[in-house]
DNA sequence: TTCAATTAGTTCACGTTATAGACTAAATAT
DNA sequence: ATATTTAGTCTATAACGTGAACTAATTGAA
């Protein structure tokens, strides 16, 4: 349902336009963004004087433009107002990071441990004592929250399951005491979101995150679509073929059945993702089999899902990443074989360009981008 | 890209809320839609005021409430300003229908006709005699807009494909002269409409639509998804099974393969869906069987547009809808066999309670949807 | 029957916000 | 030096929603 519109709220909302304008066009004169948004120069001299005053932009001199007339003076956002924690619990690793307005890393830190079928309230720990070395980085910074990246399918602060952890009916959000407000996402979506954000993501892809799970983050006009429930984006059980092998789902076939981690490393008979990429690098022809194999399927279970959302691109993050160069063309080619004819061009496929801390830096993204569609609350403060 | 916003787009914003209100809720008083939109007493007397000047709103007198206090004056849409034309051209027939602002049919037609691998401008001259006998039943409303439903791929007025008129490339908005403005959609989207607004369509659901193709209608929010390209949906190339028969569109084990129209018939042996339908009544072994392998191969497809799309509601459309009986159990099977688990609950699958008439009925809607949306533009006259 | 209580709807002074255009400021071109 | 051009500010004004006072119409109790 939508909301009526007062005056304070068609403040907020240009407020939000002028923020949000300096903010994707970088540094940006006043005359230059009343032309962008439509307002009049008077309006945008006011909203920009007020952002300044709250500390959310900073003037950065007069521009040399060379051209005639009075120069204009540029404003950008500054990082020196609010800031946002990422956090991530991986299989591997914990992961925190801490970005300004601008979208600047002000700490990072990634912890390596085995997260495997583990305790969620002793990783959780660990994790809020990282959180802490981080907020400790804000100094007088207002961090503005916190948002924790997690595999598996999650909603309303509950972990509801994380195959790769071990973890069932986890209250994520509770358990990690913060001292500022917490909360919670699939690690494909946030991944989707980093991508989106900090690589090379357009506006509208379809992020795939293989891990022990297969998961997807869909990026729809540059914000990710959930689906009804909040669950869209299960890569892993897309049909691949009916009559294939039984997946821990109860069902058979399953795209995670071929190129879920577990499947990956039995195929190409290698204990761990690391012995894989040696292997790989060594031109192991099991491994290389093993990976074309799951390429393919990855490629039918891409089809189904281009033809049901109609997307252009497809970038593969999480171990895809990495084992992009032997998993990729395969892929590509069965995306190439299936949907030319129909499409007339053919999705581009490409490895993340985030890497691994797509999730962590999407997870802070999240708040970054949620204060400046909404810098109201932190307008009367300095 | 959002657009700043000023006191007309406000006032703009708040009369659709409280003329949204108005026919999502029926008969209404000012001071209850005051309660529902949040805006004040005042506020809501103005704009139902203009919305009474206008001809959208009419008062239904004072309402025999019972209770203590004035008795408030209910106000209801008003059919009397304005109506929307939908267009449709099947296979099988052309179809016409004029709603007014509350959704009341002032007018439809059907006309039974062969349009297999037809010509785009004899078919749209004769749809076009059909249109203007339903703005003559028009009188003195004024018509905002014509939708037209093609079953296949549209976009920006021209069908690009439509395999089952044997249409490629057809200017067909600029075909069809009509004194009002003409739009196209996929007949799939506006099925998916029509359903929502004139069935038993949930907010999120996902529309089937089978013919010769098999089209989707995604329902999210209570609006269609399109997906990046204006695309999504479809569900007829969804892969069933990568070895499967060869499919029109080149690749093997599509959907279309195992449910399209022409593959139902031939595994039938029968020659139309009529002789199909009378098949199955008289319970015919082989027609049944071919009805529910089809139905399974339509519960794997759904299988994977559910676990990427997160739906729990799935409508079957089209001859879907009629064939139900014989096709809805197996693929409601196959659905629970392997999404239960993993989703805790079964996505629910029904026929179209609107029937054939869902994609004209959509067509009409998505127009007294738009005027619903911005009544700015027909305020002034009356 | 009368009057208090209650709810609906209108009116009007007011506050907030964006606008338009005049005005000042600062550069380049002639 | 002066005209021209562009940037930014200032002020009066208009549009719109708000809030409180006010009128209207009903029920219920004395």
């Amino acid at each position: 349902m939508t909301q009526a519109v007062r005056h304070d709220s068609m403040r907020a909302r240009n407020l939000e336009l002028v923020l949000g304008e300096t903010a994707r066009r970088g540094p940006l004169t006043r005359a230059a963004l009343a032309e962008l948004t439509g307002l009049t120069k008077s309006t945008v001299s006011k909203l920009v004087g007020d952002l300044l005053d709250a500390g959310f932009l900073t003037e950065t001199g007069p521009t040399r433009a060379g051209e005639r007339g009075r120069p204009g003076v540029e404003v950008v956002l500054s990082g020196g107002r609010v800031a946002a924690l990422g956090l991530e619990v991986n299989v591997d690793y914990l992961a925190v990071c801490l970005l300004d307005l601008t979208s600047t890393v002000r700490f990072a830190e990634r912890h390596e441990c085995d997260n495997r079928a583990s305790d969620p309230a002793e990783v959780l720990g660990e994790l809020q004592k990282l959180a802490h070395r981080a907020l400790g980085e804000a100094h007088d910074l207002t961090v503005a929250g916190a948002v924790l990246a997690v595999s598996g399918p999650v909603g309303d602060g509950v972990v509801f399951s994380a195959p790769n952890l071990g973890w069932r009916d986890v209250r994520a959000a509770d358990l990690l005491r913060l001292p500022v407000p917490v909360s919670l996402d699939n690690e494909a979506n946030l991944g989707a979101l980093g991508e989106r954000w900090f690589g090379a993501g357009p506006a509208d892809f379809l992020f795939v995150s293989g891990e022990v799970g297969i998961g997807a983050g869909l990026v729809v006009d540059s914000a990710l679509f959930r689906g009804a429930r909040g669950l869209a984006g299960e890569l892993g059980h897309v049909v691949v073929s009916p009559t294939g092998p039984r997946c821990r789902c109860g069902a058979t076939g399953c795209l995670e059945t071929y190129a879920g981690q577990e499947a990956l490393l039995a195929a190409a008979s290698v204990p761990t993702v690391a012995a894989l990429l040696t292997a790989l690098d060594a031109r192991d022809a099991t491994a290389t089999a093993a990976l074309a194999a799951a390429g393919e399927a990855l490629g039918l279970a891409l089809t189904s899902a281009v033809n049901v959302l109609d997307f252009d691109h497809i970038v593969l993050g999480g171990i895809f990443g990495p084992l992009f160069p032997w998993l990729g063309p395969a892929a590509q080619r069965v995306l190439a074989a299936r949907l030319s004819r129909l499409r007339g061009s053919v999705p581009v496929l490409a490895p993340s360009t985030v890497g691994g801390d797509a999730a962590t830096l999407g997870a802070a993204g999240r708040t970054i981008h949620r204060v400046l569609a909404n810098p109201g609350p932190y307008l009367g403060r300095i």
